[in-house]
DNA sequence: ATCTGCTATGTCAACGATGACACACCTGTC
DNA sequence: GACAGGTGTGTCATCGTTGACATAGCAGAT
């Protein structure tokens, strides 16, 4: 049997009282009579009301609905735990969650932000934006925006991780296991985005990590062991290809690593392919070392990674979304620690 | 400059006229004089002007939102795929999506289906639900709904895979390559929801298609090489440490596998895990095939799958939520076809 | 001169919930 | 008997958009 929700005016003719003694004992607030109460709360059940939220919306300029940006959610795990832990913060807050995935194209993505304030949400999460302005266009419109995993505009809050120090506790690892040749494989710095604040990219941090965690030790890497490449295409799907073609150079050279760096644990699945179809074993041949801690646990052998906390990172996103909304104090930026999760693709240089 | 979207209201007076002449240029609809047209494009570029779609979902009785209930996106990658299938549709179609993941849990399933009935969402679809009850809840208050890869409501129509003819595939494909000791691990059709048409669970499928496959070359499984259980645990991550486990017993067998049938990639990666601790190569030693085509493609080696069209299942879902919503005919069910992926883990028999 | 039909624009009542405001009743106090 | 203060309830404008309906000018036909 089809039956559309009731309305508030129904229900109070029903219990034979006014919308406004409906909506008190709705909302619990200023006094009602026993009586009252319970004829209302009997016609709330008979005739199936649920709150119009539309209605609501539209009287309290208040939605309750955050918008999620994604830059496409097929495109690295690590959106996905993010999205997951958005959603869950949001609902446990009595918010709802619109997403949009642009696919890296900024008019998309802008297309995207139109709907957002087109439905009024009551702010937007990015992870991550493909285009800084598009942020902006937000913000210049009354509504709070937070960049999560990375800090590209001026004006949006952050919550990201310390890329620096996770990608030099992966160089320490290795090292500490009495690597020496150690390869880096990654994002090249100069075609990714920068944080404007600190004008560094994501890629530059941990490239920067991985040659000092090197110096540190004495250790000086060899030029062709540090590979960089263009491995996170926006566009395209993210694909472990790069890692292999880097891996199969490298274990060309006269001198190949004992260990592999690689700043994505999707580039690193490549890296483990590749070492797969030569035969060589690892980590008693090769030790790999990934980053996000996405699909590392599902990798053969296990990835020893360093793990992006997808949930605090979500957590964190809806949290200062909801500070902004209320209108209480919110930080300009968060700095989440990563850990080290060691698995079973390291182990003592050969 | 913080300036909140103009009303309808406003950007008429400052184009001089009335707001249903604002309401006939934006909607391209009606007689307007060219000068008109022109004052108003003005005064909507000058007055930011975004349109209320909170307030035209209150007018209309139409919100162009979807609700998309998702078991937990984090759960398995196929998820992930359908929701971006679904949301690319749905954006396509001039739709918004509003996730919500139950995680497992009729009640918290219940409190989504709730806020999306508060909401007024168009249509729901879900992937997968946690009880059908709670679809008939949605069917009830007169909300069309949708499932996709399963089908265990009476009134919902849905969105599915052919997983019987999915499944014979890998097992021909094995069969062919020369294998005759072809092992089974899967769910346990005994513990998995029944599509309440006719009556057989997506795990019925695969397993008969396995015993029927065997049969119709004139192979008989033998019974220690069928492996059931419950690698999908809706409350809980899925992880690949159920397939490790079967494949340890298998391979210990006096008579072990020459193949392996996972009836899901991530149990087949903690097939591929489990041979490769035990130094087994794959396919020289064990061939392997999973099903999904989820993470196949970053394995080592990459996985020879069943793969599920995502995108078609998403777009499918949409288009049958879009069909209802507007009034059109819709099936009551649509069967896709798998496609198998043949990659490097399956080889000749040893 | 009247009528028809097209063009162009304005008016206004919904949609459903909210909450400020007003009103009325009651009990107890001085 | 007047008044304060607590208790209980109803009225109604408002949020922004929509679209049915009304109105009116004007060209061309009769």
């Amino acid at each position: 049997m089809v039956s559309k929700a009731a309305t508030l005016l129904e229900v109070a003719r029903l219990a034979g009282v006014s919308t406004a003694t409906v909506n008190r004992v709705l909302k619990q607030q200023g006094y009602i009579s026993d009586d009252a109460r319970q004829r209302v709360l009997a016609a709330v059940a008979a005739t199936n009301y649920r709150p119009n939220v539309v209605a609501r919306g539209l009287r309290t300029q208040h939605t309750y609905t955050i918008g999620l940006m994604l830059t496409a959610i097929t495109v690295n795990p690590l959106f996905v735990g993010v999205a997951h832990a958005v959603e869950a913060a949001a609902i446990a807050a009595g918010y709802r969650v619109v997403i949009f995935n642009h696919g890296g194209s900024p008019s998309h993505e802008r297309h995207g932000i139109e709907t957002f304030i087109a439905q009024r949400v009551d702010a937007v999460l990015f992870c991550t934006t493909a285009s800084p302005e598009n942020v902006e266009i937000l913000v210049e419109s009354g509504i709070p925006a937070i960049e999560i995993e990375r800090s590209l505009t001026e004006t949006a809050r952050s919550v990201r991780v310390d890329n620096y120090v996770g990608a030099r506790a992966a160089v320490d690892h290795l090292v500490s296991l009495g690597h020496r040749h150690i390869a880096f494989v990654g994002g090249d710095p100069a075609i990714y985005p920068r944080d404007l604040a600190r004008q560094r990219s994501v890629e530059d941090d941990r490239l920067a990590a991985y040659r000092d965690g090197m110096a540190a030790h004495g250790l000086q890497p060899m030029p062709e062991h540090v590979r960089l490449g263009t491995y996170y295409d926006l566009d395209a799907e993210i694909s472990g290809t790069e890692g292999q073609q880097h891996t199969n150079a490298l274990m060309a050279l006269p001198e190949p690593p004992t260990a592999i760096f690689a700043t994505c644990d999707i580039l690193a699945t490549g890296v483990l392919q590749s070492l797969y179809r030569m035969g060589k074993r690892v980590p008693q041949d090769v030790s790999v070392v990934g980053f996000d801690d996405t699909i590392a646990a599902y990798l053969a052998p296990e990835l020893t990674t360093v793990a992006q906390p997808m949930t605090a990172l979500g957590r964190h996103g809806f949290d200062m979304a909801l500070a902004a909304i209320e209108g209480r104090e919110v930080p300009n930026e968060i700095v989440l620690e990563t850990s080290l999760v060691i698995r079973n693709s390291t182990g003592p240089a050969p």
